[in-house]
Order: C-alpha cells, then structure tokens, then sequence
DNA sequence: GACAACATACCAACCGGTCGGTTTCTTCCG
DNA sequence: CGGAAGAAACCGACCGGTTGGTATGTTGTC
C-alpha cells in the first residue's frame, strides 16, 4: 500500500511545510504541534527525523532556502556577460509570479524574514543565513566581473561593492512591500531598483 | 516620598523597557513577564496602562519610535535644501554612534524589524509602522523636491521614487549589517549606499 | 529479532490575561 | 484645617491554554 521509499518522503514533506509556515509567519511564531498538524503526520515522527525546533529551522535554510538562492540566482547568473539586462529579467520574473500569486507580496522573503528574526538570537542560525547570503552575493560579484570585462559593465564599479548593494537594496524593497502591500509602492521602488542598475552601466 | 507624578513615570518606564526588549529580541518573542520584570514593576501596573500586549505593542509604535523618526529625520531634513549632504550627515551621525556602542550593529532598525516580523500577522501593526514610514519618506520627498529646486538635487529625480528608494536601500542595509556583523560589510555597504545618493547630483 | 519509522500519551515550563484586594493620591465638604 | 469619599495606581496569586520536548509503545521490513 503505502511505498518503501515514504521514508524521505516523510521528511522532505516536514521540511517543506515546515518553510512554508515559517514564511507565513515566522520560526519562534510557529509551532511545532503547527507543523505536525499541517504536514499530516505526529510528533514522534518530526521528533525521528530532527532533533529539536532548531535543527528543523536549520535543516530549511541548509536544504529548501539554499536550494532556492541556487535556482533564482546562481543558475541564471553562472555565464552572464550582462548581468544587468539578466537581473533585470530576474526581475521581471519576480513581477510575473507576483501577478499570479498576489499573496506573496505580504509575505517577503522567506531568507530575508528569517535573517532578520533570528540571525540576533541565534548564532548557529545567523551563521547558516550569512553563508547564503556570501552565495548570493558572490553569483552577483562575479557576475558582474564577467560584464566589466565584456564591456556591459563600467569599469569603474566596484563588483563586490555593487553586489552588496543590490542584496540590500533588494531585501530592502521587499520588506518596504511588505508593508506597504500596495502594487503603486511595488512599482514606484521597482523603478528605483532598475535605476540603480542603469547607474552601473559604462 | 514619591513623587506625585509617579503615574506618567510608570508609563513611560514600561514603554522604554519594551522598547528596549522588543529591540533587543522581538515582540512576539518577549514575554510581558520579561517586560515587567525588567521594569520593575508587576503585571497588575502594566496591564492598568495597556489592555493587553498588542496595545503595549502599539503604543510603543505610536510614541517612542514616532518620536525617534521626528527627531532623527524629519526635524533635520525640515529646512534642508542640500538634502544629498545632510543625509550624508546623518548617516556619520550614525557611524558615531556605532563607533561608540558596536552592539546595535546586530541589533538593527527598531522599526524594521517590528515591521518585517508583525506586518504580515496584524493589520493594526502593519498600519501604525507604514504610518511611520510614510512620515519618514515624506520627509525625504519634501527635502528632495526643495534641493530640486535649489540646484543641489538633479532635476530629473523623482522625490517620492528617490525617497522611497533611499529608505528601502538604508533598512536594507541595516539588515543585511544584523546579518554580517562585521564592520567591513558595513563600510562596503556605506560606501553602496553613498554612492546612491551621489548618482542624484546633478 | 533487530532496527528504522512512526504513533500516542504525557510532562514541566511558560504564555497572555484576569481578578480581588490594597495602597496612594485627589477632591470636596464642613 | 481635618477628614470622609472616591478614584487612580498598583500588587501578586491564579487561570486555562500552549509550548518544546520526552518516554514508551507499535508496526512493517530486512
């Protein structure tokens, strides 16, 4: 009846609720009864795979978060020569999800929300939250040294720099959207973000 | 012995204490007890003052961080018609104060972090912080708009976009500062965020 | 029969909030 | 001026519910 292989599947399902009600609320918010409740198993069994809240927390952000950074922006950025043109259709797919999915835009981002919650309590947390934050900025730096050497980038633009500051920038329009929840803010810091990256341009 | 006017002072020490912890860990994740021990004083006075938690929350919004926000960028940006410069001023007035107490490098932005964690779980929150974030941004807009008009600011910036950028850009930036924890990051970022507002002179 | 994969019952600690009571201050009458 | 009356300020024991976590039991598979 039910197959060999649940074992993974059990867990992978913890975790991926477990991400999705951190999300919509936050890690100390949620409960661990919440996460049992909402993957549709018990306790004992969220107890065999993880430790404690904790290593569940740490468990979303090693797997499902870092996964995440790696298909939204390190994949697509890997041989870019004009990182500019390709944030921006990064971007523009952010617009189309939230045209689908209106919901997310009071929710932020799952990284940035769980950063700001508990890189402060928690040093194994903030550790584990700074390393992908290192993964992103690095896809953005190199990236953007791919384009000063193509020519789309000026060349008088610190890679690093930029790529630190298009990280806050970014995390900072998120979490203004959040709560502001309204399209006319969206799109009024999407016209700052885009301009800031026109700044880079030779 | 005491003073006759204990009453306001009993207030104003539990709004402080809240503030304080509600800085210092998170409001969901400080507990009344914390709030009333730390202030020492019992649950019975704090809940003559408040009806309950979420109006503690509230009422430290409405009057301690409103008054931080007044003093530290409505009041000086007021007459301004340099605002690039007297932003930049802030912001050293901010190094200073790093420089001097390096813990609230990991602490960040009251504000910001009130409205990342309770933005998206309660609307009454949501509404008192964007309350003060349009206070902030108004601010900005009108000293932009006069330092358009004085020659100090392009002309072709938009004030609201500029502001609204600016402020996402700075709380981004302070987030991403709780993260690191490392003063390098912090001047890579200074350095993004100067050179923003650099890209807006004429 | 050993072991992973769960399920269930249970725990102490803590949570936000209540409530009856006491103290302290203000007011106003004589 | 004294002193009764009442309101505001404050105390701390207590409540039901929830929290993260555990101990023990059951089940299916090599």
């Amino acid at each position: 009846m039910t197959e060999t292989r649940q074992a993974e599947d059990t867990r992978t399902r913890i975790l991926e609720t477990a991400l999705d009600l951190f999300h919509r609320g936050s890690f100390k918010g949620t409960s661990i009864n919440q996460v049992v409740e909402q993957a549709g198993i018990t306790k004992g069994a969220l107890f065999h795979y993880f430790k404690g809240k904790n290593e569940l927390g740490y468990a979303v952000v090693d797997e499902c978060i870092r996964s995440h950074i790696n298909e939204t922006w390190v994949e697509p950025l890997a041989t870019s020569v004009d990182p500019i043109a390709d944030i921006k259709a990064i971007l523009d797919h952010f617009d189309e999800m939230i045209a689908e999915r209106p919901e997310i835009l009071q929710l932020g981002c799952p990284l940035n929300n769980l950063a700001q919650e508990m890189s402060a309590q928690d040093d194994a947390f903030r550790e584990r939250l700074l390393g992908l934050y290192r993964i992103w900025e690095t896809a953005l730096e190199k990236a953007f040294r791919a384009g000063i050497e193509a020519g789309s980038v000026r060349s008088d633009a610190d890679p690093a720099d930029a790529a630190a500051t298009i990280v806050a920038l970014l995390e900072g329009c998120i979490g203004m959207i959040k709560v502001n929840q309204s399209r006319e803010h969206m799109s009024r810091i999407d016209r700052g973000l885009r301009l800031f990256l026109d700044f880079l341009r030779p």
